[in-house]
DNA sequence: CTACCGTCCGACCGGTCGGTCGGCTATATT
DNA sequence: AATATAGCCGACCGACCGGTCGGACGGTAG
């Protein structure tokens, strides 16, 4: 038994099941876990639905794999991001990463957005890696807040409020869709668009969050 | 003929029908489109499937119904807006009046943010009535932002951005169901939350906006 | 050569989907 | 009394759902 890894699959296998994750990720994107069905999945991966279950247990097992690769993606980013030094620059930094993670596939903002939204039916898909990577994500941000808070530099705001608004702010741009096309007068995900969203979300946020009075 | 109007319902009419509409608003608020069967919402509405389609067409012009309904709602809040007076205060005003409207019912936020997210692969339901309801609520939004921006008081920022991050804001906040509960810790639609959020996002949006300099 | 195992397939299962159809009943009109 | 109409129902349709099963095929190890 020469093998490194207890399962490692063969090269066949790795293609296969990157296949049904790239497939399906795009599918539960646009039509969301209810509105794919696995047979679509299957065809669009290039083999039949009995080899999709050779690989995944069920549907919601393929939905959790799908949302735990998008979340370590973004906390993949995250990784490289300052722990220490202004809260501002920090806070700048994070929403510049998150922004480039999402912007990387069209997929992502609208699959973690569905998942949320649909969560309330849908509590089969909460795993363990997937609460732990969110844990890891959280945590990261509430820390430049609270850090923020405690120096003086940015206001202090309860918290999970402030998550909150940046996931809505961040993650529903990306997930908009039709709807924000329409109202932005072109594509979400085009380089051009990207940068403006930047150069809007970045100084909203940070204004938002800094401790500054108002002058009246 | 003493009839008013020349389609005026029974009393039984109406109320299956709005029985029909509060029932299958509370299914596609928690389960989306797709995830809704027209036998559940007949069943909970207290009658057969096929009566339901004598008072709709289809499950799309259901869906439609539904969300025209809320968008009326959302609207009629707005109506007692001032449309005149400071920008600050007008757009405090709108926000708050857009927390009240979505707080009213907890169905509202998770249907209108579905509403748009799976508005990719589900184009039908979107009727004239509902595209004339959401451009007012945007005209009476973009026009507080112009004109505050052209008297000063107000940032100069892409407008459609702006609104779009209000959306993700507002609507996201009331439709984040059990990942929001789990964030903040407790109900989204209790009036303490409803009113620790409005302290959050007022501050928040009004300055983000303001035309404020960042002291270094 | 044989036995095994990973990969994949076609056929099939019970069940649900949106939607249709013919007919029943009660009320209102003529 | 006869007719029309609104409201509602049970039965049914073809399509599709997630999931199961037995087996085919090919490479690899003994």
């Amino acid at each position: 038994m020469s093998r490194v890894s207890p399962d490692a699959p063969s090269a066949s296998t790795v293609s296969s099941r990157e296949k049904i994750l790239d497939t399906a990720e795009a599918l539960f994107a646009r039509s969301g876990f209810e509105g794919v069905g696995l047979r679509e999945v299957a065809m669009r991966s290039g083999m039949s639905k009995s080899a999709l279950f050779h690989y995944f247990p069920g549907k919601a097992d393929l939905y959790s794999a799908v949302l735990d690769r998008i979340l370590g993606a973004v906390l993949e980013g995250m990784g490289s991001l300052p722990e220490r030094g202004s809260a501002v620059d920090r806070l700048k930094g994070l929403v510049e990463t998150i922004v480039d993670s999402l912007a990387a596939s069209p997929t992502r903002g609208p699959l973690l957005l569905r998942s949320i939204v649909e969560g309330e039916v849908l509590d089969d898909y909460e795993t363990p890696e997937a609460d732990e990577k969110l844990a890891q994500l959280f945590g990261a941000a509430s820390r430049i807040l609270t850090e923020g808070a405690a120096s003086g530099e940015l206001r202090s705001v309860p918290v999970p409020h402030a998550l909150q608004g940046l996931v809505g702010l961040l993650v529903f741009h990306f997930a908009s869709g039709h709807f924000g096309e329409d109202l932005l007068g072109g594509p979400i995900y085009s380089s051009a668009e990207i940068r403006r969203f930047k150069e809007f979300v970045v100084p909203f946020t940070l204004n938002g969050l800094t401790a500054q009075k108002i002058q009246d």
